[in-house]
DNA sequence: AATGAATGAGTATTCATTCAT
DNA sequence: TATGAATGAATACTCATTCAT
């Protein structure tokens, strides 16, 4: 039943007993691996390799595989809203509000391209898992009254869209997609409404 | 308390040899079962079970997992884009236009729930596996390609865009999502850009 | 929908370093998870949560898991035995000891189903640990020892084993088992072994 | 990752294919080591490791462990309960009766004490697993109904308790049994009901 | 051509036990 | 002295894939 006639020590692993904000750093490495290799691949020992820390360790940690991608994703979009509320907080006028949307749909907000592939692999799995979708309902909440600081709500929900989808589309195009271009589209996106043929 | 023990199949399903489109009721199946358990969750088996045939005929019709993902993946983006396509077919107006990008939204449109959440897992599915990234490109393409016919290449991008997002958010969204709301946000985007200064 | 993550213990149990009878409060509390679920799944965790003592001071009261189990089935077999001997001691004439035999069946001898079936653990486990040999060893010779003050050896077997069958034949059944049936058997196994061929 | 820098081949199983009975011997080998070790540590890999089959073959052939238990049980109830049919075929007069009810506790009647070991562990497990409760309600049934082919159901009932009793005790007895006081003892519980008095 | 049987690698999870604090 | 944190070994189970029939 034992084959292994090699040398005692495998991999001494240095002992590390105490540890606190192992739970932090296995949420992190978490996010890591959810951004690498996909929810459906985020195991506990991929996770467990990542944030170099024992297999037993998940579970002691975490009570389930379930419980640990919750609270990853809970502390992504806590922390995606936190960024975005934050890079909204200097807009004064409608020249700042087209640049800074111009700015999350590049990366240039705090927010970069792993981090929008956590959130879509978030929207994915709460549409399956509801215990997700509280996170998610939160998320877009956030992000939905940030926006409403600036534009009516109609304007808003187009904004919100029009940043998830020009996002996606920039992560999955393989050809570079240009800023000006971009800034055009958020920039018509918050012309005034016209005053629709009343005044004739 | 269950007492349908033994090996995988109790039900001595009728010999089915002769079965011509059997491949292609698999990839039908595939679909159902990603769209109903995600692409993380779709296995041999459970694919078979939803095909009805037998486990062994999978590797057989298809070399592996992945590819018969793939080929499921690239028969639903050919289907939506054809769907796509026959939407819009029949615009002759701007006013139809506005009234068929809101239909695409609101599931009026060929596409429904089950299919653009399909269409969001070949999304994230992409993002990781590059030989899905030539569906996904050639889905866009085309969906891109049917909006210029109408709109300039910018107004396209954003419509489209702004498809992506607003279906999203309406598919993860627990409230209804009214209607008249999408259609003026649809409005909007397809306004005439304004001669900027003309009017002074 | 579940909250409470982390390590194993979320509410931060009250410190209660000093606590004499800890030691005792976790045998009857193995005795309590024995009967409950069983030796099988009677693991450190299960009994330290039903004596609400810490896990760490499991291994620091016991040495291990098979010396908590060999002290929790010695104090069950001593309190069985002693309430056996108690029971049997006001007995004074034939028809008390059938009274007295038909109550320790039927659980109104200060030993109920609960204790019979630790009794019956206990029996299993001691067929493969030697360690719990002496201790069945013991309670068999006492209840025995019990048994001949009223009767000859050879019956005390068989009421002995009669019990001790008819307990867990009892304990098994879904029907209800007739006392006064139970009290026929006892009676017929205690009449007096008929001088034989003395009638003729 | 992969450490293993030793010889490729570890154990070159034979390859067996083909393998009908399979099933079967998985069922005995699980009885094998269900009288060894105990239900309690009857593992998949133990079980495995006795019909020597992969581990993979496990779950192939039975949906669970509790499943093959529950089926391994049932093989030996209905065996068990065969025996005993067979071996009070013969039984003609009082005098065979004592004798065949003797031979069962002393283990010349089919049955040795690892298939007694095997039926103490199925009450154990049923007294837990209503699965299970089937399993010795139809064993005892069948055994109680042989008996009444002989005696009285009041008899019947005492001579099966005083049979689970004796051999419990014997096989948890580190001293030989005596034949001939297990002879006595059966012979009494036999014995005519006096007919009580009635002729006073 | 088609498939049921088979299997090895991998998965989440449990847990006795150790030990730094 | 007491204990929360930690961990490696083991557990049941899943599944893509192979292949003899």
């Amino acid at each position: 039943m034992d084959d292994d006639t090699g040398p005692v020590t495998t991999v001494p692993r240095p002992v590390r007993r105490y540890d606190p904000q192992r739970a932090e750093r296995i949420l992190e490495a978490t996010l890591d691996v959810i951004a690498e290799h996909g929810v459906a691949n985020t195991t506990h020992r991929l996770v467990a390799a990542a944030a170099d820390v024992p297999l037993g360790s998940m579970t002691y940690h975490f009570r389930s595989l379930a419980d640990l991608r919750a609270q990853a994703f809970r502390r992504h979009a806590e922390r995606m809203a936190a960024t975005y509320e934050a890079h909204f907080r200097g807009v004064r006028s409608a020249g700042d509000l087209v640049e800074a949307v111009t700015d999350l749909v590049h990366g240039d907000a705090g927010a970069d391209d792993r981090d929008w592939a956590i959130a879509y692999e978030l929207y994915l799995a709460a549409l399956r898992d509801p215990a997700l979708r509280e996170v998610t309902e939160s998320w877009m909440r956030r992000s939905r009254s940030v926006l409403e600081r600036f534009v009516d709500p109609t304007t808003s929900r187009a904004l919100d869209a029009l940043v998830e989808g020009l996002v996606m589309h920039k992560i999955l195009s393989t050809r570079p997609v240009s800023r000006a271009q971009t800034r055009e589209i958020v920039a018509r996106a918050l012309r005034p409404t016209a005053p629709r043929e009343t005044s004739a």
